[in-house]
DNA sequence: CTGAAAGCGCTTACAG
DNA sequence: CTGAAAGCGCTTACAG
């Protein structure tokens, strides 16, 4: 060789290498032919390949990131915004964005948004010249809509997820408005006329999607949204969800005309009015029936199970990650996109037969 | 001025600035003197600084992360390694200890370990600089042991977090033997001396600290491990813990002499458990008690609510991040630590006094 | 295959 | 305050 020799491995244990020049010396080989090779250029003898391929096992060395990239290279990585209130369905939905994206051979970089903390973040990703940024959850409308036109000066695209009604976004959402529509359609069967809600009253995108799906699914059977359903949500504080649910129920079986079944927000209000129900002596299904929203794994916890929607997470991140990787490739200008996903009624033995 | 003008913004709309050079132009300043305002750097009229914070606002110009650590900033990042199957405690630990770096000014990236996917995942990391590596969950022992190896490597700081007995690591871990010892002493304080382990078999060693923590409770009261538990573990197959915790429970209530008490795992198979028994008839707690481990919110939804082990993230959380930076801020060869998170008893109503 | 060179976007002395 | 220069670790023509 030749050179000032790199501080040779001192028996065993392999020098720290902290650039290709280093790892050049160590192969003793050219640091162009090293990096011929780790850019998988043609023209190259095999022993040549071979003999870099060793260096690599035995020293761990990796190219600096932050070298590659300001070369022009692509950064692969995509930024995800969480929201801060980490639900079990937003977790699986990251970690299934995550896995997805992986496939596709882009990093991910999850951060938790503290509220009022989004501006923060965008920046961080932008500083690290993100592919693109995803928003997973709900946020404040107005706060979300700043950032994604920040995110456009700098033309890095953006997705949300989960919330529809932001400006400008290109949008993958469960269609909440379907999946009521179709729950309370299933109650309808079973001769129910009288719904007891359970956390669903607001004015946000998300509740009045909902709303809209119990009144449309009311109307093809005639029945007047304001004569079928009854809400108690303000008489109870909303802390935590199984206990906010226990007390409205409880509330609902002191009523004269007790509703015959119960659909919630989510799938713990729903189980916590389940329990607050049976505490009352209300027995489940026979003399109410009582659904949730979600169809997380504690569905399968009460007795009897719970019946629930389903959110379609695995369509839910593959529209999302296809959205995402042809905005990325760059059709210029296309007009945000809004796709929603179909949900998917999952019938358990909380909800049967409204009783005679 | 002077120099090619940047496309100056057409009206409105500010142009898209890439880099120092068209930043400076756009304010009208020197790169220098635009870089010296970015990092703070004394002796320079307030007028400048006001101009380039301004033009900042304006235009949402962030410096290129990678030209920046490449000059030798540090890069500020810690990787977060979370085990594939995510818990909601694990969900509670990363958003807690990101939330907690993020104070200490560093990023935090997430990456979820697939099996057999830690390798990628590390170079990915050593790639990007990172300037600490944490590991939160059960992994497969010689995996995570030749990951660390491979960060020592790197003089890369690391840490373990939940999981004990990997050579090397630095750890920070809840204390499952004393958790164990704590409630298995609450029961016996409600006279009971007959206890059912439910998923507590193996010998991994997190379920041999579990057993050793009930051991050593039941010998401060002279009872013999043998003769005062048991487990039917072995007779179910372990896919959903709740119905889980459902079938063993309602094995033991087939039993001759049914134990009074049960300690499960987690809060999932001891809620499972609990509405086994009390499909089974058996009255909770007046005719058995029965307690979880994690103190989860779903320890508020059954009736009884159950009592739980508290895993006490905060402090975990707390002990991790200063152990983390202070690795960072390198007190060199520091031997790994070890620090143990006492957990915290929360008796609830599905633990009382043992049947006459 | 080698070796010298340019350039990515930044920061930091340095002379004006 | 400005402006020219060096250098961080890489890749990519280019001449040998």
């Amino acid at each position: 060789m030749s050179k000032s020799a790199p501080k040779k491995a001192p028996a065993g244990r392999p020098p720290v290498i902290r650039s290709t020049a280093d790892f050049a010396r160590y192969v003793g080989l050219a640091r162009t032919t090293v990096s011929r090779v780790l850019n998988g250029q043609p023209g190259l003898r095999p022993k040549t390949v071979a003999a870099v391929q060793r260096a690599i096992e035995e020293t761990g060395f990796t190219p600096n990131a932050y070298a590659l990239h300001l070369k022009g290279k692509r950064t692969a990585t995509i930024g995800i915004c969480m929201e801060n209130l980490l639900t079990p369905p937003a977790v699986l939905k990251v970690a299934a964005l995550q896995r997805c994206l992986r496939e596709h051979h882009y990093a991910s970089l999850i951060e938790v948004l503290e509220p009022g903390g989004s501006r923060q973040v965008i920046r961080h990703f932008l500083s690290l010249r993100v592919d693109a940024v995803v928003f997973i959850g709900h946020f404040i409308e107005e706060e979300i809509a700043q950032r994604l036109r920040e995110l456009e000066t700098h033309d890095t695209p953006h997705l949300v997820m989960d919330q529809l009604g932001i400006p400008g976004a290109t949008t993958v959402a469960l269609d909440r408005r379907k999946g009521m529509h179709d729950l309370v359609g299933h109650l309808l069967g079973f001769g129910h006329t009288s719904f007891g809600l359970l956390g669903i009253t607001g004015t946000t995108r998300s509740l009045s999607d909902r709303l809209a799906g119990i009144a449309s699914a009311l109307e093809a059977r005639g029945l007047a949204f304001e004569a079928a359903t009854r809400s108690l949500d303000s008489l109870h504080a909303r802390g935590n969800d199984f206990e906010y649910g226990r007390a409205l129920a409880r509330s609902f079986t002191g009523l004269d005309r007790r509703p015959t079944a119960f659909v919630a927000l989510n799938d713990e209000i729903a189980i916590g009015a389940l329990h607050g129900l049976q505490e009352e002596g209300v027995r489940v299904p026979k003399e109410a029936s009582v659904a949730g929203f979600n169809n997380q794994d504690i569905c399968l916890m009460p007795t009897p199970r719970l019946t629930s929607i389903d959110q379609q997470i695995q369509a839910t991140i593959e529209a999302a990650a296809g959205l995402l990787l042809t905005q990325i490739d760059g059709a210029p200008e296309r007009r945000p996109q809004v796709r929603m996903i179909e949900p998917l009624l999952v019938a358990r033995e909380s909800t049967g037969p409204a009783p005679a």
